[in-house]
DNA sequence: CTTGAAGCTCTAGTTGCTAGAGCAGTTATG
DNA sequence: CATAACTGCTCTAGCAACTAGAGCTTCAAG
């Protein structure tokens, strides 16, 4: 039986994150002993790790909260989880892609600056025109959602 | 003159969002007309497509604040602005690193895993164990913080 | 003159946490 | 046994960078 501080040592996770999995539903309630103070189990240790783990490979919450419950029911396909996967290595190539661009684009830019004067400062001028870009380093399709619908990769995770 | 829609589909930027950058005082109070609407001039044009283009190359807009007022002082030498772009070259850099990890580990898992059920699924077990990992994908230094002190990319611009 | 699009303000929601206030319980030391 | 220091508890609010919606007003076209 481990503490909520000994479990946050054991796994990496910080104990307020720890207590809002809890709150969100990705970790059952733990018992209390005496005093209120919660007290976690081995297959709860094992759980933290997986969604640990999980988090560090981009998946997000809701997607883990998914493959934590296919981990439940050993005897299903494994197609589900399969997809999962999938999605979010599409979604890694995709943003690998992107930022890829970006690097180029941002070396140009450091590159060439002669390290002036503002006013003719490359940095400055490549940031006000697109036109100086080499690549489409846009992001959506046509209507360009600078930042839209899904954020699936964890800010941190990348 | 443009009204908000027309300066949102002159530069790409949501509506919504450009009366956010106004709030936040990225974009100055435009002047208004009759019956409380805004209108626009070329120097805003330019400003949004200036900050468009920063949130692009994924700047965050704390950065950009700075980019900006870089841009409005141009007898200011140039170092400054350089040094945000290094540092946001630098941000790029390793999250690409990162991500190029990642992207391994998923393709591993997902190539392994060989359609069966869950019980022997190698997605699964995988995430239950990074000792099947061969990269270290972790976060931090030592400490791992999952999540941590800066998101400056924003999620989007990967 | 009427209709429908576009504009306005305001609040609240998103993701995945983090930080802080203000307590209560637990453990180590004198 | 007392006391200090630590760990835990709940609760609320905050971060980035928007997005969504309610409920209202104004504007341009037919």
């Amino acid at each position: 039986m481990l503490s909520i501080g000994k479990l946050s040592a054991a796994t990496g996770v910080k104990v307020p994150t720890i207590r809002y999995y809890e709150q969100i539903s990705l970790l059952p309630e733990p018992k209390r002993s005496g005093g209120n103070q919660r007290f976690y189990d081995h297959k709860a240790l094992e759980r933290l790790r997986f969604i640990r783990h999980s988090r560090e490979l981009g998946f997000s919450l809701e997607a883990i909260r998914d493959l934590l419950s296919l981990s439940d029911n050993p005897d299903q396909p494994c197609a589900a989880a399969d997809a999962i996967a999938r999605a979010q290595l599409a979604e890694v190539e995709s943003r690998l892609a992107r930022l890829m661009a970006l690097k180029t684009e941002l070396q140009r830019m450091v590159v060439q600056c002669a390290g002036d004067t503002i006013s003719d400062c490359r940095v400055i001028e490549v940031l006000s025109d697109h036109a100086h870009c080499l690549t489409d380093h846009l992001v959506g399709d046509d209507a360009l959602p600078l930042a839209g619908g899904s954020q699936p990769l964890p800010a941190d995770a990348l």
